[in-house]
DNA sequence: ACTCGATTGAAACAAACGTTTAGAACAGAA
DNA sequence: TTCTGTTCTAAACGTTTGTTTCAATCGAGT
């Protein structure tokens, strides 16, 4: 009582540990099965740890499932997208913008961690709020500047539905991947890759908005 | 035993009816709240039955939510798109088809079948294959012969992903719509009515496979 | 060695789950 | 009426759920 706690370093690490290992077996539970699909001891087991281990480390199931969203997009790759160059022409920021996003939708860093993100947004829950804040809205409004330099003559509503226009051919291949190859067969779908995906999008979208054929 | 059941039709419309009352329950519950979210009890109670009434009509819960699910595509409709003029020119049925997309996707005839419908395909479960078989293929192959009509000169790859891109932008509205809410804030998304939507659908994909601007 | 706070383990908790049972209520046929 | 089969209800089934309890275990400070 009197003691006052003082520092635990190392202690803390192996804390950390134990709930890191909690989180990674809650992404992964929480992606496949959906957050009533997912049960606690499913995730310990994952884990390799006990059932009370949940209740321990993060208080109940709810709390866990919104720190498990949380550190999922952190472990998205926001970062490529950060350090653009803001000196080219807003025309190849656009592509790059367009091709970026179309690779993590494709080869996330981590699938599990994207699958969790996406099922989040899909049904947007009490970690939403905060995956929009850090993760969404930042990447949505450069966009929307991006698209500020580019049609500057348009109203601010066509641009964010030319905005959406984008993201959805974007998102597309995420959300709707599995139906996709139910209906064409499983090899139409797969024969698409990541290139192919960004090439078609870049060029559907620069003649969609005005800017013509990419010069070589 | 020896007697045959002969036939019992106001008994079996009664039963219908019962089954129908279930099923029209199961579809707002488990639109609402997922497969694993939502419970037979609920469903029930909604329905001002029983809980074992899902046991007597329909064996067990998967089989409820299959019919539910199968139910639910049928109460969409699919018939405006069925009477397609063939004799008008392909970019005009290109353009009809992209405003009923859109449509349906923006003001359901049944919102909650269209909600239970969407959360299927994104997540394909038992009822997926018979979905994809009745209500989705006929769609996007219709999708499909336009765009060959409209672009002979291309790839199949090419024109697969044409046609994602278009209903990209169409399902975007319907799977995103509450995260762009979010990011945006609600009166900005609300005031994008189904016709700006619409338009501004056609218009893009106009100029992005080389149509041109829509001559008035 | 001893103490004490932090962490883990096995077991149990009440509640909710999908499912089942046995019988009541009903309608038509004999 | 009596019988027969169908439909519905109340109650309970066994299992699984999230959560809690409490003692065992560990590790560092005195």
């Amino acid at each position: 009582m009197a003691t006052e706690p003082i520092d635990v370093p190392e202690l803390a690490e192996s804390n950390e540990s134990a709930k890191e290992r909690l989180l990674a077996a809650a992404e992964e539970i929480f992606a496949d099965y959906g957050y009533e699909g997912a049960s606690v001891r499913a995730i310990c087991h994952r884990a390799g740890m006990n059932v009370a281990a949940v209740n321990y480390h993060f208080g109940d199931k709810e709390t866990l499932y919104v720190e498990a969203v949380k550190r999922a997009h952190n472990c998205s790759d926001t970062k490529p997208v950060d350090d653009d160059d803001p000196t080219a022409p807003a025309s190849v920021r656009l592509e790059r913008f367009i091709r970026h996003m179309v690779a993590m939708m494709h080869e996330p860093a981590s699938p599990s961690a994207m699958k969790l993100v996406v099922r989040e947004m899909a049904d947007p829950g009490k970690a939403a709020a905060t995956l929009v804040d850090e993760f969404i809205r930042p990447i949505a409004f450069r966009l929307r500047a991006l698209l500020q330099e580019l049609q500057p003559h348009q109203t601010d509503e066509e641009r964010l539905m030319t905005g959406f226009s984008i993201i959805g051919q974007c998102l597309y291949y995420r959300q709707n991947r599995r139906v996709s190859e139910l209906i064409f067969g499983k090899p139409q779908v797969e024969a698409l890759t990541v290139d192919m995906v960004a090439d078609h999008v870049v060029r559907f979208t620069r003649n969609a908005i005005g800017l013509g054929e990419r010069p070589a």
